[in-house]
DNA sequence: GCCGTTTTCGGCCCGACTGTTTTCAGTCG
Protein backbone atom coordinates (compact mmCIF):
# COMPACT_ATOMS: atom_id res chain seq x y z
CA UNK A 1 0.00 0.00 0.00
CA UNK A 2 2.48 2.61 0.62
CA UNK A 3 4.55 1.34 -2.47
CA UNK A 4 1.13 2.17 -4.18
CA UNK A 5 0.86 5.56 -2.46
CA UNK A 6 4.15 6.46 -3.00
CA UNK A 7 3.64 6.25 -6.97
CA UNK A 8 0.53 8.33 -6.52
CA UNK A 9 2.04 10.79 -4.89
CA UNK A 10 4.99 11.28 -7.21
CA UNK A 11 2.90 11.32 -9.82
CA UNK A 12 0.66 14.33 -7.87
CA UNK A 13 3.95 16.37 -7.75
CA UNK A 14 4.25 15.69 -4.05
CA UNK A 15 7.83 16.73 -2.48
CA UNK A 16 10.11 14.04 -3.00
CA UNK A 17 11.42 13.43 -0.05
CA UNK A 18 7.95 12.47 1.32
CA UNK A 19 7.90 10.06 -1.66
CA UNK A 20 10.81 8.36 -0.90
CA UNK A 21 9.83 8.47 3.02
CA UNK A 22 6.86 5.94 1.79
CA UNK A 23 9.08 3.37 -0.17
CA UNK A 24 12.04 3.17 2.35
CA UNK A 25 9.08 2.55 4.85
CA UNK A 26 7.54 0.20 2.60
CA UNK A 27 11.25 -1.75 1.72
CA UNK A 28 12.00 -1.86 5.61
CA UNK A 29 8.38 -3.68 6.10
CA UNK A 30 8.06 -5.67 3.74
CA UNK A 31 11.67 -7.15 5.03
CA UNK A 32 11.29 -7.61 8.73
CA UNK A 33 11.02 -11.02 10.16
CA UNK A 34 8.74 -10.44 12.73
CA UNK A 35 5.28 -10.03 11.93
CA UNK A 36 4.25 -6.42 12.17
CA UNK A 37 0.68 -7.26 13.57
CA UNK A 38 2.91 -8.36 16.43
CA UNK A 39 4.84 -5.57 16.53
CA UNK A 40 1.95 -3.43 16.77
CA UNK A 41 0.40 -5.27 19.51
CA UNK A 42 3.71 -4.62 21.43
CA UNK A 43 3.09 -0.30 20.91
CA UNK A 44 6.45 -0.36 18.89
CA UNK A 45 5.81 0.55 15.42
CA UNK A 46 8.00 3.50 15.87
CA UNK A 47 10.68 1.27 16.63
CA UNK A 48 11.05 0.89 13.15
CA UNK A 49 13.50 2.83 10.92
CA UNK A 50 11.76 4.56 8.37
CA UNK A 51 8.31 4.65 10.30
CA UNK A 52 7.64 7.53 12.06
CA UNK A 53 4.71 9.17 13.76
CA UNK A 54 3.03 9.49 10.41
CA UNK A 55 3.22 6.29 9.16
CA UNK A 56 2.56 4.82 12.23
CA UNK A 57 -0.86 6.16 12.63
CA UNK A 58 -1.53 4.89 8.97
CA UNK A 59 -0.68 1.06 10.20
CA UNK A 60 -2.42 1.79 13.40
CA UNK A 61 -5.28 2.60 11.44
CA UNK A 62 -5.29 -0.28 8.86
CA UNK A 63 -4.88 -2.83 11.22
CA UNK A 64 -7.82 -1.74 13.67
CA UNK A 65 -10.37 -1.16 10.72
CA UNK A 66 -8.47 -2.88 7.74
CA UNK A 67 -8.62 0.43 6.06
CA UNK A 68 -6.46 3.30 5.25
CA UNK A 69 -7.93 6.52 4.55
CA UNK A 70 -5.31 8.59 3.17
CA UNK A 71 -4.39 5.53 1.13
CA UNK A 72 -7.97 5.46 -0.32
CA UNK A 73 -7.98 9.24 -0.71
CA UNK A 74 -4.45 8.89 -2.69
CA UNK A 75 -5.29 5.87 -4.75
CA UNK A 76 -8.67 7.17 -5.96
CA UNK A 77 -7.45 10.29 -7.51
CA UNK A 78 -4.55 8.13 -9.49
CA UNK A 79 -5.94 5.20 -11.65
CA UNK A 80 -3.83 2.15 -11.48
CA UNK A 81 -3.79 2.73 -15.30
CA UNK A 82 -2.29 6.13 -15.48
CA UNK A 83 0.30 5.15 -12.42
CA UNK A 84 1.16 2.00 -14.25
CA UNK A 85 2.62 4.01 -17.12
CA UNK A 86 5.60 5.36 -15.23
CA UNK A 87 6.69 1.90 -15.76
CA UNK A 88 7.66 3.55 -19.61
CA UNK A 89 11.23 4.33 -20.11
CA UNK A 90 12.09 7.63 -20.77
CA UNK A 91 8.10 9.06 -19.26
CA UNK A 92 8.60 10.13 -15.69
CA UNK A 93 6.07 11.43 -13.48
CA UNK A 94 6.54 15.22 -14.48
CA UNK A 95 5.69 14.62 -17.85
CA UNK A 96 3.32 11.92 -16.95
CA UNK A 97 1.02 14.65 -15.15
CA UNK A 98 1.18 17.20 -17.19
CA UNK A 99 -0.06 14.83 -19.99
CA UNK A 100 -2.62 13.58 -18.10
CA UNK A 101 -3.75 17.19 -16.72
CA UNK A 102 -3.76 18.75 -19.92
CA UNK A 103 -4.64 15.88 -22.39
CA UNK A 104 -6.66 13.66 -19.76
CA UNK A 105 -4.66 10.53 -20.50
CA UNK A 106 -5.70 7.87 -18.18
CA UNK A 107 -4.46 4.52 -19.85
CA UNK A 108 -2.30 3.27 -22.28
CA UNK A 109 -4.20 3.38 -25.11
CA UNK A 110 -4.95 7.19 -24.53
CA UNK A 111 -1.15 7.43 -24.47
CA UNK A 112 -0.88 5.88 -28.02
CA UNK A 113 -3.82 8.09 -29.52
CA UNK A 114 -1.86 11.47 -27.97
CA UNK A 115 1.13 10.23 -29.44
CA UNK A 116 -0.24 9.46 -33.30
CA UNK A 117 -2.14 12.55 -33.10
CA UNK A 118 0.59 15.28 -32.63
CA UNK A 119 -0.80 16.59 -29.21
CA UNK A 120 1.88 15.12 -27.01
CA UNK A 121 4.28 17.14 -29.11
CA UNK A 122 2.85 20.64 -28.64
CA UNK A 123 2.73 20.40 -25.08
CA UNK A 124 5.58 22.88 -23.60
CA UNK A 125 9.34 21.14 -22.72
CA UNK A 126 8.25 18.15 -25.13
CA UNK A 127 9.40 18.48 -28.48
CA UNK A 128 9.99 15.65 -31.58
CA UNK A 129 13.34 13.55 -30.48
CA UNK A 130 10.73 13.29 -26.63
CA UNK A 131 8.16 12.29 -28.29
CA UNK A 132 9.67 9.47 -30.13
CA UNK A 133 11.66 8.29 -27.51
CA UNK A 134 8.07 8.14 -25.33
CA UNK A 135 7.01 6.02 -28.57
CA UNK A 136 10.09 4.06 -28.42
CA UNK A 137 9.75 2.95 -24.65
CA UNK A 138 6.11 2.14 -25.35
CA UNK A 139 6.88 -0.73 -27.82
CA UNK A 140 9.82 -1.56 -24.87
CA UNK A 141 6.58 -1.92 -22.34
CA UNK A 142 4.87 -3.64 -24.42
CA UNK A 143 7.07 -6.45 -25.81
CA UNK A 144 9.09 -6.96 -23.23
CA UNK A 145 7.72 -9.53 -20.05
CA UNK A 146 8.50 -8.31 -16.61
CA UNK A 147 11.72 -9.70 -14.69
CA UNK A 148 13.23 -12.34 -15.54
CA UNK A 149 14.71 -15.21 -13.27
CA UNK A 150 18.05 -15.23 -11.37
CA UNK A 151 18.52 -19.01 -13.56
CA UNK A 152 17.84 -17.78 -16.97
CA UNK A 153 20.02 -14.81 -16.36
CA UNK A 154 23.04 -16.38 -15.13
CA UNK A 155 24.09 -18.23 -18.03
CA UNK A 156 23.57 -15.82 -19.97
CA UNK A 157 25.63 -13.42 -18.30
CA UNK A 158 28.73 -16.06 -18.73
CA UNK A 159 27.87 -16.43 -22.13
CA UNK A 160 28.49 -12.92 -22.94
CA UNK A 161 31.22 -12.47 -20.57
CA UNK A 162 32.97 -15.00 -22.28
CA UNK A 163 32.11 -13.75 -25.58
CA UNK A 164 33.46 -10.57 -24.87
CA UNK A 165 36.59 -11.97 -23.41
CA UNK A 166 37.69 -13.96 -26.64
CA UNK A 167 37.30 -10.32 -28.41
CA UNK A 168 38.78 -7.45 -26.88
CA UNK A 169 41.61 -7.52 -23.93
CA UNK A 170 39.83 -6.65 -20.53
CA UNK A 171 41.68 -6.21 -17.15
CA UNK A 172 38.60 -7.25 -15.43
CA UNK A 173 35.21 -8.14 -16.21
CA UNK A 174 32.09 -9.00 -13.69
CA UNK A 175 28.48 -8.77 -13.29
CA UNK A 176 26.98 -6.30 -11.17
CA UNK A 177 23.73 -4.97 -10.10
CA UNK A 178 20.83 -7.47 -8.64
CA UNK A 179 22.37 -10.12 -10.27
CA UNK A 180 25.52 -9.95 -8.44
CA UNK A 181 23.33 -9.60 -5.53
CA UNK A 182 21.78 -12.89 -6.48
CA UNK A 183 18.19 -11.49 -6.47
CA UNK A 184 15.51 -14.32 -7.38
CA UNK A 185 14.94 -12.45 -10.11
CA UNK A 186 16.78 -9.50 -12.17
CA UNK A 187 15.03 -6.56 -14.40
CA UNK A 188 18.61 -5.90 -16.77
CA UNK A 189 21.38 -7.37 -16.41
CA UNK A 190 24.70 -5.18 -15.75
CA UNK A 191 28.19 -6.22 -16.65
CA UNK A 192 30.98 -3.72 -15.33
CA UNK A 193 34.60 -4.38 -16.82
CA UNK A 194 38.04 -2.06 -17.13
CA UNK A 195 40.58 -2.20 -19.85
CA UNK A 196 43.15 -0.20 -21.54
CA UNK A 197 41.13 0.71 -24.47
CA UNK A 198 37.31 1.13 -23.47
CA UNK A 199 35.92 2.70 -26.66
CA UNK A 200 37.06 -0.57 -28.21
CA UNK A 201 35.41 -2.47 -24.98
CA UNK A 202 31.89 -0.96 -25.89
CA UNK A 203 32.65 -1.02 -29.44
CA UNK A 204 33.18 -4.88 -28.87
CA UNK A 205 30.07 -5.41 -26.99
CA UNK A 206 27.22 -3.64 -29.22
CA UNK A 207 28.55 -6.19 -32.10
CA UNK A 208 28.27 -9.34 -30.24
CA UNK A 209 26.25 -11.69 -32.07
CA UNK A 210 23.22 -12.00 -29.83
CA UNK A 211 22.85 -8.65 -29.58
CA UNK A 212 19.86 -7.68 -31.89
CA UNK A 213 19.18 -3.42 -30.89
CA UNK A 214 21.11 -1.55 -29.53
CA UNK A 215 19.68 0.90 -27.28
CA UNK A 216 22.45 3.08 -26.55
CA UNK A 217 26.39 3.27 -26.96
CA UNK A 218 28.90 5.93 -25.94
CA UNK A 219 32.55 6.05 -25.12
CA UNK A 220 31.97 4.27 -21.42
CA UNK A 221 28.36 2.73 -21.75
CA UNK A 222 26.20 0.71 -24.05
CA UNK A 223 22.61 -0.73 -23.51
CA UNK A 224 21.82 -3.73 -25.64
CA UNK A 225 18.86 -5.95 -25.73
CA UNK A 226 19.84 -9.71 -26.75
CA UNK A 227 18.11 -12.15 -28.73
CA UNK A 228 16.52 -13.83 -25.18
CA UNK A 229 14.82 -10.29 -25.26
CA UNK A 230 16.74 -9.17 -21.98
CA UNK A 231 18.39 -5.97 -21.97
CA UNK A 232 22.13 -5.93 -20.88
CA UNK A 233 23.96 -2.67 -19.60
CA UNK A 234 27.80 -2.93 -19.98
CA UNK A 235 30.20 0.43 -18.09
CA UNK A 236 33.69 0.41 -18.57
CA UNK A 237 35.67 2.30 -16.42
CA UNK A 238 39.56 2.75 -15.43
CA UNK A 239 40.99 0.51 -13.16
CA UNK A 240 41.75 3.52 -10.62
CA UNK A 241 37.70 3.17 -10.07
CA UNK A 242 37.28 -0.18 -10.66
CA UNK A 243 36.10 -1.13 -7.05
CA UNK A 244 34.09 1.87 -6.76
CA UNK A 245 32.02 1.69 -9.47
CA UNK A 246 31.61 -1.82 -8.76
CA UNK A 247 30.27 -0.96 -5.30
CA UNK A 248 27.85 1.62 -7.24
CA UNK A 249 26.44 -0.15 -9.62
CA UNK A 250 26.17 -3.61 -7.41
CA UNK A 251 23.83 -1.21 -5.50
CA UNK A 252 20.93 -2.11 -4.18
CA UNK A 253 19.82 1.98 -3.94
CA UNK A 254 18.70 1.65 -0.56
CA UNK A 255 22.27 0.41 1.03
CA UNK A 256 24.38 2.82 -1.42
CA UNK A 257 22.17 5.85 0.08
CA UNK A 258 22.74 4.90 3.51
CA UNK A 259 26.67 4.16 2.65
CA UNK A 260 26.87 7.97 1.25
CA UNK A 261 24.99 9.52 3.55
CA UNK A 262 27.70 8.09 6.37
CA UNK A 263 30.46 9.17 3.90
CA UNK A 264 28.99 12.59 4.50
CA UNK A 265 28.89 13.11 7.97
CA UNK A 266 32.57 11.87 7.60
CA UNK A 267 33.12 14.64 5.32
CA UNK A 268 33.45 12.74 2.48
CA UNK A 269 31.71 11.81 -0.75
CA UNK A 270 31.24 8.74 -2.40
CA UNK A 271 30.36 8.74 -6.48
CA UNK A 272 31.34 5.50 -8.81
CA UNK A 273 34.45 7.37 -9.30
CA UNK A 274 35.83 6.84 -5.97
CA UNK A 275 35.86 8.88 -2.24
CA UNK A 276 36.71 11.89 -2.25
CA UNK A 277 38.02 13.95 0.57
CA UNK A 278 36.99 17.81 -0.56
CA UNK A 279 38.76 17.61 -4.40
CA UNK A 280 40.93 14.74 -3.45
CA UNK A 281 40.51 11.39 -4.47
CA UNK A 282 41.49 8.94 -1.60
CA UNK A 283 39.78 5.42 -2.81
CA UNK A 284 38.63 3.60 -5.77
CA UNK A 285 40.70 0.60 -6.66
CA UNK A 286 38.16 -1.52 -4.76
CA UNK A 287 35.07 -2.20 -2.72
CA UNK A 288 37.36 -3.16 0.14
CA UNK A 289 38.36 0.70 0.59
CA UNK A 290 35.69 2.42 0.25
CA UNK A 291 33.93 0.49 2.81
CA UNK A 292 37.55 0.93 4.78
CA UNK A 293 36.39 4.91 4.43
CA UNK A 294 32.89 5.04 6.06
CA UNK A 295 34.24 2.22 8.74
CA UNK A 296 32.89 -1.00 7.75
CA UNK A 297 34.25 -3.99 6.67
CA UNK A 298 33.39 -5.44 3.24
CA UNK A 299 29.49 -6.23 2.85
CA UNK A 300 29.01 -9.39 0.88
CA UNK A 301 26.85 -8.30 -2.10
CA UNK A 302 24.33 -10.69 -1.33
CA UNK A 303 23.52 -8.79 1.97
CA UNK A 304 23.39 -5.24 0.19
CA UNK A 305 19.51 -4.58 0.80
CA UNK A 306 19.54 -2.47 3.54
CA UNK A 307 18.16 -5.23 6.01
CA UNK A 308 20.47 -4.52 8.88
CA UNK A 309 23.72 -4.90 7.29
CA UNK A 310 25.33 -1.80 7.78
CA UNK A 311 23.86 -2.20 11.48
CA UNK A 312 24.73 -4.97 11.99
CA UNK A 313 28.55 -4.16 10.26
CA UNK A 314 29.10 -1.03 12.33
CA UNK A 315 31.05 -2.74 15.15
CA UNK A 316 33.46 -4.10 12.23
CA UNK A 317 31.56 -7.02 12.79
CA UNK A 318 31.75 -9.46 9.59
CA UNK A 319 29.17 -11.02 8.48
CA UNK A 320 30.35 -14.82 8.22
CA UNK A 321 28.06 -15.92 5.57
CA UNK A 322 27.83 -19.70 4.18
CA UNK A 323 30.10 -19.85 0.82
CA UNK A 324 29.65 -21.61 -2.13
CA UNK A 325 32.78 -23.59 -1.39
CA UNK A 326 31.30 -25.06 2.01
CA UNK A 327 28.79 -27.08 0.43
CA UNK A 328 30.17 -30.54 0.51
CA UNK A 329 26.88 -32.24 -1.40
CA UNK A 330 23.65 -31.91 -3.03
CA UNK A 331 20.93 -33.43 -1.10
CA UNK A 332 18.04 -33.36 -3.68
CA UNK A 333 18.99 -35.48 -6.92
CA UNK A 334 17.07 -37.35 -9.30
CA UNK A 335 18.09 -40.26 -11.35
CA UNK A 336 16.50 -42.38 -14.46
CA UNK A 337 14.99 -44.58 -11.66
CA UNK A 338 12.41 -41.90 -11.75
CA UNK A 339 11.75 -39.17 -13.93
CA UNK A 340 15.83 -38.15 -13.97
CA UNK A 341 17.90 -38.04 -16.88
CA UNK A 342 20.53 -39.86 -16.09
CA UNK A 343 22.00 -43.02 -13.91
CA UNK A 344 23.33 -43.04 -10.62
CA UNK A 345 26.80 -43.82 -11.65
CA UNK A 346 26.65 -40.74 -14.45
CA UNK A 347 25.31 -38.56 -11.44
CA UNK A 348 28.06 -39.56 -9.24
CA UNK A 349 31.07 -38.80 -11.14
CA UNK A 350 29.61 -35.32 -12.12
CA UNK A 351 28.84 -35.11 -8.72
CA UNK A 352 32.62 -35.47 -8.21
CA UNK A 353 33.37 -32.94 -10.77
CA UNK A 354 31.88 -30.18 -8.18
CA UNK A 355 34.33 -31.93 -5.95
CA UNK A 356 31.06 -32.93 -3.27
CA UNK A 357 32.19 -35.45 -0.80
CA UNK A 358 28.79 -36.34 -1.06
CA UNK A 359 25.44 -36.65 -2.54
CA UNK A 360 21.41 -37.93 -2.23
CA UNK A 361 19.10 -39.73 -4.55
CA UNK A 362 15.93 -38.76 -3.83
CA UNK A 363 13.56 -40.08 -6.58
CA UNK A 364 9.84 -39.72 -6.91
CA UNK A 365 8.06 -42.11 -4.09
CA UNK A 366 4.88 -44.90 -5.70
CA UNK A 367 1.87 -42.90 -5.86
CA UNK A 368 3.43 -40.03 -7.78
CA UNK A 369 2.76 -41.11 -10.47
CA UNK A 370 3.63 -38.83 -13.68
CA UNK A 371 7.18 -38.86 -12.29
CA UNK A 372 7.76 -42.54 -12.59
CA UNK A 373 8.16 -42.88 -8.98
CA UNK A 374 9.20 -46.22 -7.23
CA UNK A 375 7.69 -49.10 -5.86
CA UNK A 376 8.38 -50.61 -2.68
CA UNK A 377 10.49 -53.75 -4.53
CA UNK A 378 12.21 -51.11 -7.18
CA UNK A 379 13.10 -48.83 -4.45
CA UNK A 380 14.74 -51.84 -2.16
CA UNK A 381 16.51 -52.44 -5.91
CA UNK A 382 17.97 -48.86 -5.87
CA UNK A 383 19.54 -49.46 -2.43
CA UNK A 384 21.26 -51.96 -4.14
CA UNK A 385 22.44 -50.17 -6.93
CA UNK A 386 23.94 -47.58 -5.09
CA UNK A 387 26.00 -50.03 -2.62
CA UNK A 388 27.58 -50.98 -5.72
CA UNK A 389 27.98 -47.43 -6.79
CA UNK A 390 29.37 -46.84 -4.08
CA UNK A 391 31.79 -49.72 -4.33
CA UNK A 392 33.00 -48.50 -8.02
CA UNK A 393 33.35 -44.61 -7.02
CA UNK A 394 34.83 -44.67 -3.45
CA UNK A 395 35.75 -40.64 -4.03
CA UNK A 396 32.57 -39.50 -3.42
CA UNK A 397 29.77 -40.82 -1.04
CA UNK A 398 26.43 -41.69 -2.31
CA UNK A 399 23.04 -41.73 -0.18
CA UNK A 400 20.40 -43.52 -0.69
CA UNK A 401 17.33 -41.49 0.04
CA UNK A 402 13.65 -40.89 -1.54
CA UNK A 403 11.72 -37.56 -1.96
CA UNK A 404 8.69 -39.68 -0.17
CA UNK A 405 5.54 -37.91 -0.83
CA UNK A 406 3.25 -36.91 1.57
CA UNK A 407 -0.44 -37.76 1.13
CA UNK A 408 -3.80 -35.98 1.34
CA UNK A 409 -4.04 -37.69 4.98
CA UNK A 410 -0.83 -36.43 5.70
CA UNK A 411 0.84 -39.77 5.84
CA UNK A 412 3.73 -41.27 4.11
CA UNK A 413 4.29 -43.13 0.76
CA UNK A 414 6.16 -45.93 1.98
CA UNK A 415 6.07 -47.94 5.30
CA UNK A 416 8.59 -47.03 8.28
CA UNK A 417 10.29 -50.14 7.69
CA UNK A 418 11.88 -49.23 4.43
CA UNK A 419 12.40 -45.45 5.48
CA UNK A 420 14.50 -46.85 8.22
CA UNK A 421 16.87 -48.71 5.41
CA UNK A 422 17.39 -44.90 3.77
CA UNK A 423 20.44 -42.60 5.00
CA UNK A 424 18.32 -39.46 4.59
CA UNK A 425 14.17 -39.26 3.78
CA UNK A 426 12.95 -35.96 2.22
CA UNK A 427 9.42 -35.47 2.46
CA UNK A 428 7.39 -33.23 0.35
CA UNK A 429 3.95 -32.44 -1.08
CA UNK A 430 3.02 -32.85 -4.72
CA UNK A 431 -0.54 -32.95 -4.86
CA UNK A 432 -3.79 -31.54 -2.99
CA UNK A 433 -2.45 -28.36 -2.59
CA UNK A 434 -5.49 -26.46 -1.24
CA UNK A 435 -6.35 -29.75 1.18
CA UNK A 436 -4.97 -29.04 4.96
CA UNK A 437 -1.45 -28.73 3.86
CA UNK A 438 0.18 -27.01 7.23
CA UNK A 439 -1.60 -30.64 8.90
CA UNK A 440 0.19 -32.95 6.62
CA UNK A 441 3.55 -31.09 6.62
CA UNK A 442 3.20 -31.41 10.27
CA UNK A 443 1.98 -34.97 10.18
CA UNK A 444 5.35 -35.36 8.33
CA UNK A 445 7.53 -33.95 10.33
CA UNK A 446 6.54 -35.59 13.67
CA UNK A 447 7.40 -38.88 12.25
CA UNK A 448 11.52 -39.11 13.50
CA UNK A 449 12.10 -41.14 9.92
CA UNK A 450 11.67 -37.65 7.97
CA UNK A 451 14.76 -35.64 7.59
CA UNK A 452 14.09 -32.40 5.65
CA UNK A 453 11.11 -30.89 4.02
CA UNK A 454 11.46 -30.06 0.57
CA UNK A 455 10.41 -27.24 -0.96
CA UNK A 456 8.10 -26.19 2.19
CA UNK A 457 5.89 -24.06 -0.12
CA UNK A 458 5.52 -25.01 -3.18
CA UNK A 459 5.46 -22.11 -5.38
CA UNK A 460 6.68 -21.20 -8.59
CA UNK A 461 8.35 -18.16 -9.18
CA UNK A 462 7.21 -17.68 -12.77
CA UNK A 463 3.56 -19.66 -12.19
CA UNK A 464 2.48 -20.75 -9.37
CA UNK A 465 1.67 -19.14 -5.76
CA UNK A 466 2.28 -22.17 -3.57
CA UNK A 467 0.15 -23.96 -1.27
CA UNK A 468 -2.14 -22.69 1.21
CA UNK A 469 0.45 -23.45 3.99
CA UNK A 470 0.63 -21.64 7.48
CA UNK A 471 4.43 -20.90 6.99
CA UNK A 472 4.76 -19.70 10.40
CA UNK A 473 3.36 -22.69 12.17
CA UNK A 474 5.92 -25.01 9.34
CA UNK A 475 8.87 -23.28 10.92
CA UNK A 476 7.74 -23.45 14.86
CA UNK A 477 7.74 -27.14 14.45
CA UNK A 478 10.44 -27.64 12.63
CA UNK A 479 12.54 -26.11 14.67
CA UNK A 480 10.45 -28.36 17.73
CA UNK A 481 10.69 -31.63 15.53
CA UNK A 482 14.47 -30.91 14.26
CA UNK A 483 13.33 -31.37 11.18
CA UNK A 484 15.64 -29.57 8.63
CA UNK A 485 14.32 -27.22 5.84
CA UNK A 486 15.12 -27.70 2.26
CA UNK A 487 16.21 -24.84 0.19
CA UNK A 488 15.34 -26.10 -3.00
CA UNK A 489 18.09 -24.47 -5.58
CA UNK A 490 16.09 -25.57 -8.55
CA UNK A 491 15.91 -22.26 -10.75
CA UNK A 492 12.49 -21.64 -10.69
CA UNK A 493 11.14 -23.16 -7.09
CA UNK A 494 14.50 -21.06 -4.79
CA UNK A 495 11.95 -22.26 -1.99
CA UNK A 496 12.04 -21.38 1.00
CA UNK A 497 12.83 -18.03 -0.32
CA UNK A 498 15.14 -15.53 1.00
CA UNK A 499 12.43 -13.81 3.87
CA UNK A 500 11.65 -17.21 5.19
CA UNK A 501 14.93 -18.59 5.54
CA UNK A 502 15.65 -15.41 7.54
CA UNK A 503 12.64 -15.83 9.59
CA UNK A 504 13.09 -19.44 10.16
CA UNK A 505 16.61 -19.23 11.34
CA UNK A 506 15.56 -17.07 14.17
CA UNK A 507 13.76 -19.28 15.19
CA UNK A 508 16.17 -22.12 15.14
CA UNK A 509 15.63 -23.92 12.23
CA UNK A 510 17.95 -25.83 10.32
CA UNK A 511 18.63 -26.24 6.27
CA UNK A 512 19.48 -28.30 3.54
CA UNK A 513 20.74 -27.34 0.40
CA UNK A 514 19.16 -29.53 -2.59
CA UNK A 515 18.87 -28.99 -6.49
CA UNK A 516 16.25 -31.22 -7.15
CA UNK A 517 18.28 -31.44 -10.18
CA UNK A 518 17.04 -33.94 -13.45
CA UNK A 519 19.62 -33.46 -15.38
CA UNK A 520 23.47 -33.19 -15.33
CA UNK A 521 23.22 -29.64 -16.63
CA UNK A 522 21.19 -28.68 -13.32
CA UNK A 523 23.51 -29.39 -10.83
CA UNK A 524 25.03 -25.92 -10.97
CA UNK A 525 22.17 -24.45 -9.32
CA UNK A 526 23.13 -25.00 -6.39
CA UNK A 527 25.02 -21.48 -6.35
CA UNK A 528 20.95 -19.96 -6.56
CA UNK A 529 20.56 -21.80 -3.61
CA UNK A 530 23.28 -20.66 -1.85
CA UNK A 531 22.65 -17.36 -3.10
CA UNK A 532 19.27 -17.49 -1.36
CA UNK A 533 20.85 -18.86 1.85
CA UNK A 534 23.58 -16.03 1.84
CA UNK A 535 20.27 -13.28 1.03
CA UNK A 536 19.20 -15.57 4.11
CA UNK A 537 21.97 -14.94 6.44
CA UNK A 538 22.46 -17.97 7.09
CA UNK A 539 25.56 -19.31 7.80
CA UNK A 540 28.00 -22.36 7.38
CA UNK A 541 26.71 -23.69 10.97
CA UNK A 542 22.93 -23.47 9.73
CA UNK A 543 23.40 -26.01 6.78
CA UNK A 544 23.28 -29.39 6.80
CA UNK A 545 25.42 -30.32 3.92
CA UNK A 546 27.95 -28.27 5.02
CA UNK A 547 29.26 -30.57 7.44
CA UNK A 548 31.74 -33.56 6.87
CA UNK A 549 29.80 -37.13 5.77
CA UNK A 550 30.75 -38.38 9.23
CA UNK A 551 29.08 -35.15 10.97
CA UNK A 552 26.42 -35.26 7.96
CA UNK A 553 24.84 -38.78 9.04
CA UNK A 554 25.40 -37.84 13.26
CA UNK A 555 22.85 -34.88 12.53
CA UNK A 556 20.48 -37.12 10.70
CA UNK A 557 20.45 -39.61 13.64
CA UNK A 558 19.33 -37.18 16.54
CA UNK A 559 15.67 -36.42 15.46
CA UNK A 560 15.23 -40.27 15.01
CA UNK A 561 16.84 -41.09 18.21
C1' DG B 1 7.29 11.92 6.00
C1' DC B 2 11.59 10.82 8.73
C1' DC B 3 15.32 12.03 11.63
C1' DG B 4 18.86 13.96 15.36
C1' DT B 5 26.53 12.26 20.14
C1' DT B 6 26.13 19.56 15.97
C1' DT B 7 20.14 19.90 15.11
C1' DT B 8 12.88 19.44 17.01
C1' DC B 9 14.20 22.67 11.87
C1' DG B 10 16.07 21.92 7.82
C1' DG B 11 18.19 18.81 5.80
C1' DC B 12 17.31 14.30 2.92
C1' DC B 13 23.06 10.30 -2.40
C1' DC B 14 25.10 11.42 -6.59
C1' DG B 15 26.13 11.77 -11.35
C1' DA B 16 25.24 10.98 -16.55
C1' DC B 17 22.61 11.84 -20.25
C1' DT B 18 19.10 13.97 -23.11
C1' DG B 19 16.45 17.41 -25.01
C1' DT B 20 14.85 21.65 -24.85
C1' DT B 21 16.44 25.30 -23.42
C1' DT B 22 19.64 30.04 -23.20
C1' DT B 23 20.82 28.05 -17.80
C1' DC B 24 18.06 23.81 -16.59
C1' DA B 25 14.40 20.18 -15.84
C1' DG B 26 13.33 15.52 -16.29
C1' DT B 27 14.65 10.84 -16.31
C1' DC B 28 17.46 7.07 -15.21
C1' DG B 29 20.35 4.01 -12.53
Amino acid sequence: MFLRMADSLELQGENLFKVNAYRQAAQVIVSLTEDIEHIWKMGNLRKIPGVGEGIAKKIDEFLKTGKMSKYEETISNTPETLVNLMKIRGLGPKSLNLINKELGVKDLDDLKRVITDGRLANLPGMGEQKVKNISKGVEWFLSTQDRILLGIAYPLVEETIQMLKERVSLENITPAGSMRRMKETVGDIDILASGHDQKKIVEEFTHLPNVVQVLAGGETKSSVVVKQGVQIDLRVVKKGSFGSALQYFTGSKPHNIKLRLMAKEKGLKINEYGVFKGEEKIAGETEEEIYQWVGLPWIPPELREDRGEIEWSLGNKSLEIVDQRDILGDLHLHSCWSDGGFTIEEIALKAREFGYKYLAICDHSQSVRYAGGLTEDELWRQIDEIREVNLKIPEIKILAGSEVDIKSDGSLDYPDKILERLDLVVAAIHTGFKQEVTKRIIKAMENPLVNIIAHPTGRLISSREGYEVNLPEVIERAALTQTFLEINSYYDRLDLNEVNCRKAKELGVKFSLGTDAHHLDQLWMMKLGVGVARRGWLTKEDILNTYELDDLMRLLRIKKR
